[in-house]
Order: C-alpha cells, then sequence, then structure tokens
DNA sequence: AAGTGGTCTAGACCACCTC
DNA sequence: AGGTGGTCTAGACCACTTG
C-alpha cells in the first residue's frame, strides 16, 4: 500500500534533479512554466517555486521572469566553504588545541596591508604572529594586523588566554569579508614554526573583514603541507 | 513623503542583519518567534521565515523547532567558490584561451586514484594530461583520469578539440562531487609546462564526480604560482 | 503588451524538539 | 505535551523582460 502523501517541494527538486541527470533536460533546454509543472505534478505553484528556487542557489538552472526556466548551460561545481575558528576545527578533529604568541607589536601599516583593506589612514595596527597547535603539532601559522581604531578594546584583553581569532568572532561582527586562497612557499622563519623542511608548499588563507566601512582585521593563515580544504560535505 | 511600500523580506533580513552588526543581539541571543516579529514589523509570517532562512543559510542564525531562533555562537565565514571551465574562467579574465594535450594513454587505475574514487574493478582509465593557457601562457596544468566503463562515448571524441573538462560538464551531469584544495610543490616535469623555477608551491584543485554510484571522473587541476582562489562576491 | 517568475498573505496542518 | 519552526495552498498583485 502507497503512503501518498502530499508532494514536499524537495520531492520535486528530486524530480526535476533527476531529469537533468538522466539527461531528460540537457544543458539549455527550457523547462516547464511553474504553474505548468504545479498541475502536472499535482501541488501548488509555489511548492514548484521553492524547489526550482533551490536549483537556481545550486547553480542548476537559470530563471528569469518572462524567459522562463532553463538547464544552466555552462554549469560550476560550486563549493562552499565553512571556516571556523581555528580552536574549534582543531578540536572537531579530536586534537588538544594550544596556541602561543610568537610576536606581538603596535606598528604603522606596510603599503601591501593597507591595499588589503583598500585604504589609506588606518591608524595604528596591532600585528601578532600566532601558532595554533593540535596535540602539540604545528597546524596554523596566523599573521594578523588589527586596526586599533576600530577594534580598541582588544588593547586591554590578554590574547594569551583567548586567541585573537576567537576574540574578535565573539565580539566583533563584521559585515563583509574578502576572502582569498593560494600556495605559498615556506620562508625559512616559517618553516622553522611549523617544523617542516625548508620552502614547502603551504596552503595560505587570506581574509580581510569591514564593519560597514571600518576595517577590522587582516589575517594569512599558513596551513601545515599536509593540510586539505575540503569544502562542507 | 514616506512611500510606505509593504515590507519584503530582504527588508526584514536587513532588519535583523543590522541588529546582529550592532551587538543588539549578540551571538548566542534568542530572536523573538517569527509571529511576534511578524506582528511588530507589520507583516505576514511566512515573510519573516523566509527572511530568517536566508539569515540561516548565510550562517548567521540557528532556527530549532521548538527552541526558536538564536544568534548563531560560533559563527563561521561562509565562502562559495564557483569552479567553472577553465575556458570560460580564462575568457572572464579577457585573455584568449588555448589548450593542448601533454600527453593522453589508456591505462589501469593506480591504487592512489581507485582510492579517490573509494572504488576497485574500475576498469580501464583515459588519462590525459593537458595544458590550458591564457594569452599563450601556462595557466592550468590538469591530470586527468576518466572511467571508461562509465563514459564510453568520449572514446570517439577529439579532445584536441574541446577539452575533456568542457565535454564532460557538456555531455555529463554528475550527482556528487568531492573537492579538495591543497599546496603542493611543483615537479621537475610540471614546472617546465608552467615555465616557473623548480618546486614552486603550486595551488591544486582535485574533483572527483559521480553519477549515481558511477565513478566518472577525477581531475587535479595545478594552477600558476601567482594564481588565487577568489569565492564569489 | 503580455507572459513569466517573484513575493506577499492568511490560514491550516505537520514535525520536531525542548521544557 | 505543548510550542516552535517548516511546509503547503489558493489567490492576488508586482516586476521584470522578452517577443
Amino acid at each position: 500500500m502507497n503512503k501518498d502523501r502530499r508532494l514536499g517541494w524537495k520531492d520535486v527538486q528530486n524530480h526535476i534533479h533527476t531529469h537533468i541527470q538522466n539527461c531528460t533536460y540537457r544543458p539549455g533546454d527550457q523547462l516547464p512554466r511553474d504553474e505548468d509543472l504545479a498541475k502536472e505534478l499535482g501541488c501548488g505553484r509555489s511548492t514548484v517555486h521553492r524547489a526550482m528556487r533551490s536549483l537556481a542557489d545550486l547553480g542548476l538552472v537559470e530563471r528569469r521572469r518572462r524567459g522562463g526556466t532553463t538547464v544552466k548551460i555552462d554549469p560550476v561545481t560550486r563549493a562552499t566553504i565553512d571556516i571556523a575558528i581555528t580552536r574549534l576545527e582543531i578540536e572537531a578533529r579530536g586534537y588538544l588545541y594550544t596556541h602561543h604568541i610568537v610576536q606581538q607589536k603596535t606598528i604603522l601599516p606596510h603599503p601591501s596591508i593597507a591595499a588589503r583593506f583598500n585604504a589609506t589612514n588606518l591608524g595604528q595596527l596591532l600585528y601578532i604572529r600566532s601558532l595554533h597547535l593540535a596535540d602539540g603539532r604545528p597546524y596554523v601559522c596566523e599573521d594578523r594586523w588589527i586596526v586599533l581604531d576600530t577594534v580598541p578594546e582588544i588593547k586591554g584583553v590578554d590574547l594569551e588566554q583567548i586567541s585573537a581569532n576567537e576574540w574578535l568572532v565573539r565580539n566583533r561582527p563584521y559585515s563583509r569579508c574578502d576572502v582569498q586562497i593560494y600556495a605559498t612557499p615556506a620562508t625559512v622563519e616559517e618553516a622553522e614554526l611549523m617544523q617542516t623542511n625548508g620552502r614547502e608548499a603551504l596552503l595560505a588563507l587570506e581574509r580581510t573583514t569591514w564593519i560597514g566601512e571600518a576595517p577590522i582585521t587582516h589575517v594569512r593563515a599558513i596551513h601545515t603541507p599536509a593540510y586539505r580544504l575540503k569544502p562542507r560535505g
């Protein structure tokens, strides 16, 4: 006996998705109008709409008013990366997290850093180089520049107790974040800190954040040679 | 005179988002029930729901039935990467795209490749090493393994005319894609192909795809040393 | 100008989870 | 067990864009 429950939007999504995988609908093809699909499948138009919007979010389908829905001609592979607090990432892998500060000083911004913020007159920055360890082994080496004009309170925080990474995430929401990912050879000092052979290839993850127009922080995180960044599943 | 149009879900989203940035709502805080917000703002519950779901998708907020909506305690930075056909990526940057095949052969899978597919008995693979150039300069070096049992038609395709990358995207939808990103030193041969100094740090982007349970292809794309991967803005 | 998707509403019921 | 978010519907109107 069939449980003939009402059709949900995920059912509709699977229906279309399957047809795309079947090549029943091929890249560039026009899909039926929402309303026709609704009648055909026996559900409301909003249910079809919900399914279609989801497929559009996944990048599988393109929708245009008056133009209808088409299967994307040149589909992209869309991957989503969640960058968590380093402590949580390390603990999620089952390791014991520790961290310590290698260097900390107040400086005026080097032009290359100012350029990242796309700003002049940043004022003084707090620079911190810190090492994050998993079970005592180097995991991430983090260079961070914090704009003191935007985040003056951080001067009173003991950053050996709570990492700058964690303090900022907890206390300073941002409205914009630029991310860049690239490979970089380890400098001599970095190789020493990470306990690797000289000039290994390391994965670098750069982030720059603002709240409104005000720059908050720029950070460059260098990972162990074996590190692999995996989009969420 | 105020145009007092009806409130849209994006208005509601901005309203909440602003309060989160203001620290009116701080990480861990409970947000009002959808229904209360709807009354307060003078719109329908579904409009609030739409806004909240969007914030949840952005990773800013957590929703639980009966538990209500809370501001995420440990927010993650969520970045979305669109991996397009290499030709389109190069053309989007305003360069002339060319590509050529460096090596092509039919082989049995090396265990490390079989492991990527998490399969045994893959049968024969088509291996292709190809170079993709932007204005004649090396841009990406691609090593690709194609499972011939799943994609036999590719044997009849002239892969100098259309790259395997593009042919597959156009002709073989996938249902699952694993992505891994890491840094790797260039081998001697790779350094030669990419016209860089030996053992540079290169960004590698690996993808493995399946349709249903059937493995399609595994590809390892190595980028020029200067390459920076930027999530969509 | 007309046809498509986008959004909003009010009401109903469901599913899940916490209290 | 009860309250929260999740979903569905039918109908209405809007906004965009293309034929």
